[in-house]
DNA sequence: GTCTATACGATGATAGAC
DNA sequence: GTCTATCATCGTATAGAC
């Protein structure tokens, strides 16, 4: 692997774990195994390392969710497939993480993290409407809140994790908001 | 105001805004117009002070959960005021965001953020439980994970909402999950 | 209780040789 | 492309005078 991936690999690692403010060049260049030169060569500095690297987390994230979403399963059942999906709570979503930190909110750093948000609203958004159309979803519900709700109780359920050291907060979290959806699937009484 | 006072302000201020690992003893001491001398008097270091100021955080967000549910209204209409509660989206939470701060995670400053989220799990679930006996919702639904979906979708608002540097995600995902929570509460067609 | 002086490692970056 | 040397500044804390 050439000095340039190295430093992107490293650096996409331990931004997960230590965020952005408390990442430093010479942490990135130790764990890499690469030097000043490379590091300065190819990059302008760790703001532009960062970027790069955050930007590949953010296309990478994009890429899972498209594939979660691109089967043939009903709409409701890609949801719960989203929702229930395994996800290691204790360590926290490698973007939603960086957005809580001042470093990088007013940075170039948060557009690719927006970027994710933005995409996953569009793909649930997408999802819930082709839902109501076929009837899996009661029609009066609103599609905009609902999405907020479920892309929140999954960055929520990282929080509690962490705040309470406890994975299993966010396999409640995730699991009590399918319970309320599954029972708002329209019932057959409600046929029109 | 004593020093003593002042610093805590000051570093409650900063924690909310800029974190624990980004705080710095200098920065304390030049916002809260103290020096040197009155910090190290006052407390051992950095962690010392900072665990005083989250220990009152803590407490006054315990304290102000309690008013908050300490009503005569019915159960439902209790944890509609909690989700439905007016919050600084862009701001954060000042427990939650902390959590996510690896310096913070295995650290005695866990111990209050943790303590605040454990007892709003505890007022959360009696609230509901008293809503099933009631007959306010539903007998089968599952409270432990109800709870941990209410309070994560709180949390996840605030990361919606600094990741889009948009407030209103906030207000889309706590009405998303009211709306949800609306429709569970138990129909009268429902009765025994 | 508060002040100033001082210490030492870390941070983020530049300079120039190879 | 990569290395080593160097730098100004910040972060966290101690020492001792007042």
């Amino acid at each position: 692997m050439s000095s340039r991936d190295s430093l992107l690999k490293t650096t996409k690692e331990l931004l997960w774990d230590r965020g952005y403010d408390a990442l430093s060049p010479r942490t990135i260049q130790a764990e890499s195994g690469t030097g000043q030169g490379s590091f300065y060569h190819h990059f302008r500095g760790k703001e532009d390392l960062a970027r790069h690297a955050v930007n590949e987390v953010s296309k990478e994230m994009r890429e899972a969710l498209q594939s979660l979403f691109a089967t043939d399963k009903k709409p409701m059942d890609r949801i719960r497939d989203y929702l229930l999906n395994s996800r290691a709570g204790l360590r926290g979503c490698r973007l939603g993480k960086l957005a809580q930190e001042e470093a990088v909110v007013g940075n170039s750093l948060i557009h690719p993290i927006a970027e994710y948000f933005s995409y996953l609203e569009e793909i649930l958004v997408r999802t819930l409407e082709q839902a109501k159309q076929e009837g899996e979803l009661e029609q009066d519900i609103a599609v905009e809140a609902l999405v907020a709700m479920i892309a929140s109780v999954v960055q929520g359920g990282y929080v509690l994790s962490r705040a309470r050291q406890n994975p299993q907060q966010m396999d409640m979290a995730v699991n009590g908001a399918w319970d309320l959806l599954e029972r708002m699937k329209r019932r057959p009484s409600d046929d029109v």
